[in-house]
DNA sequence: ATTATTGTAATAGCACGCTATTACATTATT
DNA sequence: AATAATGTAATAGCGTGCTATTACAATAAT
């Protein structure tokens, strides 16, 4: 027993593994809206759309105040965005090379 | 231009639509993990990890204080998911629906 | 009929992420 | 050399979602 078992030996740590295969079975962006609507509140969906925006321009090359100014998101949060683009788990990194080529 | 256009008209609409993008193109429950360990803080993805536990709870029929006595989540919150589950936009009937042989 | 269980609601208090401000060291610019 | 721009940090204040408690109407069980 040591990796992806069938068996509910899980307990806490299977909800968030429950919740990741929900959402990695979102078809397309209306469903993930759909659901995201549901699951989450509006100021926490505002706060990921910012922190997502903000992701995005970071990797653009352009400077912190330029990005709170365009997007009206503060600078300390634009710093906690870019730390997590350098030191996180990769996860924006993956999904922003995927879309990278797409809007040059 | 009504539907699904190209063009770059929205402004602020496509920061969400932008999210829902990335999300969608989640491949799997990993790549949805590290994701949302870049975007969202700790405390946001327990909430949500708490909601979609509690979702399928209910989905299953069980009574509030029983998942409130499982899940340690207050009836309060419990209430709020139910409201979203009955009265929502579907994007939780939706993967209820998808995981529902999975489990039983 | 009574009692227990259930969904629902109102209240107060708490935790946490955001903003705004100010500051400062480092790098560019002039 | 002097000035400006940049990333980074500390602070205070605010909004909001959570818990816990209490309550109550409606249904189910004894």
């Amino acid at each position: 027993m040591k990796h992806h078992d069938q068996t509910q030996d899980h307990e806490l740590k299977s909800a968030a593994q429950s919740l990741c295969e929900a959402i990695a079975s979102l078809a397309n962006a209306d469903e993930a809206e759909r659901f995201l609507e549901d699951l989450c509140t509006p100021a926490e969906i505002e706060a990921m759309v910012d922190r997502w925006r903000v992701a995005q321009l970071l990797d653009q090359g352009m400077t912190y105040r330029d990005i709170s100014e365009l997007t009206e998101v503060s600078v300390t949060t634009i710093g906690r965005v870019a730390r997590f683009l350098e030191m996180g788990t990769g996860g924006y990194r993956t999904v922003l090379d995927r879309f990278a080529g797409s809007k040059t």
